[in-house]
DNA sequence: TCAGTTTTGTAACAATTGTTACATGTTGGC
DNA sequence: GCCAACATGTAACAATTGTTACAAAACTGA
């Protein structure tokens, strides 16, 4: 187990002797599930740290037609849901399906605190798992508050461009990709590129793409 | 400065006596601005746990028109932006400007790692402010993730009706708030509220709404 | 009660995006 | 070189939402 754990991200960087050094004296436990068993319901209590060990879990949610909106798969060895833990709101978001056979590994709430008291990297690797999730969410809220899809496009593109340091950017996805990254449709965002070409703020070919007016690019964004 | 630091709700439930001891040993500082000052700018390394001691600060993000647009008002004793300390990114998302004279507890991350470690109450304190921000985060754009205004107002109701357990409910905002926090204009609610009445989905006057079909009204929400 | 403010209802029109369908272009294997 | 699968460009039309404007209703303080 301590091995698994090693390569787990709450247990980057401290190894499987360190590990077994952390769990000593804490109370786990570790449960198994066969597909298609719930390992958590929506609304239930957190109030365990769960990592998947072995296998495959996956967190739906249902809407009242009974029709299941897949969520995302959380293969081992991943944490389930630590930024639900604590907070103001410790119910689980959604229920978590077992997908294969499946090990999860149980840690109760006080004790995890134990573990992160007695071990720094452990600490700062939860710290960074939590942030690194609001921050990921921040991100994509800041992406959705534009409103136009051409806001999107152009929010995209100028940091595709910050990064690279030119106005030279080649997009990284097909359109199909991106409008669906996005969550608007295919022939929307063409229409968007399009515009923008027509427009001479950008020169769009195919994948590649010139910044001509960032001026008016940011204006784009409004 | 301890007494302060108790009513912050990173020392919840600390008294000023046991705030003393965790400081025990621990570098920090305190600096000073006067109103406008920028005490952060926007993509700057986060390198410290900022304390809001005195003043209000004021996030806020330049668009290249130089048109400002406030994003949050942060007034005593409150952490800035904690839930960008550790993670990924660990640059502040926007420029913190100081609105008044302020002072500013400075402590160094590795610090505050020691000052966790010490005193578990920190340390969950410290989990349920950035836990609490990531569950925020996730509600918001779970919300924005319903694409009609009919699915968002549905969604709306269909929370406040099961938090009273009934199919009464009253807006506890006027329209135009709550077209504000829709993201949507006031008249474009107004007509949404209208059809969903004209459909006998729900039945609305002023501010008091039943639901007559609960079922078409999940299905609003797709 | 009354005037002024806020809230709500509503309508015409513009702008944006989705839907559907088809044409064209590109690429990788054979 | 050729075909099949995929990516892209484009167009007509529908649906949704924003914009602007105005009127009616409800509320508020003197």
């Amino acid at each position: 187990m301590n091995e698994l754990l090693s390569n787990c991200t709450l247990f980057k960087g401290i190894s499987p002797r360190e590990v077994l050094n952390i769990f000593d004296g804490i109370f786990y436990q570790t449960k198994f599930y066969e597909p298609r068993d719930i390992i958590a319901y929506q609304d239930d209590n957190v109030e365990h740290l769960m990592i998947v060990l072995k296998g495959i879990t996956r967190g739906e949610m249902i809407d009242l037609n009974g029709k299941i909106v897949i969520i995302e798969e959380i293969e081992s060895p991943r944490p389930l849901a630590p930024a639900f833990i604590f907070g103001q709101n410790n119910t689980y978001p959604v229920n978590i399906v077992s997908q294969t056979k499946t090990e999860i590994l149980k840690i109760p709430k006080s004790e995890l605190v134990k573990m992160m008291q007695k071990n720094d990297k452990l600490l700062v690797n939860f710290m960074n798992n939590i942030s690194g999730r609001a921050q990921f969410l921040s991100q994509k809220l800041k992406f959705l508050s534009f409103h136009s899809i051409k806001g999107k496009f152009a929010f995209y593109i100028l940091n595709l461009a910050k990064n690279s340091n030119s106005n030279y950017v080649t997009l990284p996805f097909s359109q199909s990709k991106l409008a669906e990254l996005f969550g608007v449709t295919r022939p929307s965002l063409s229409r968007a590129i399009r515009e923008l070409h027509n427009d001479n703020i950008i020169r769009a070919e195919a994948k590649n793409i010139q910044i001509i007016n960032t001026y008016e690019l940011y204006e784009v964004m409004r």
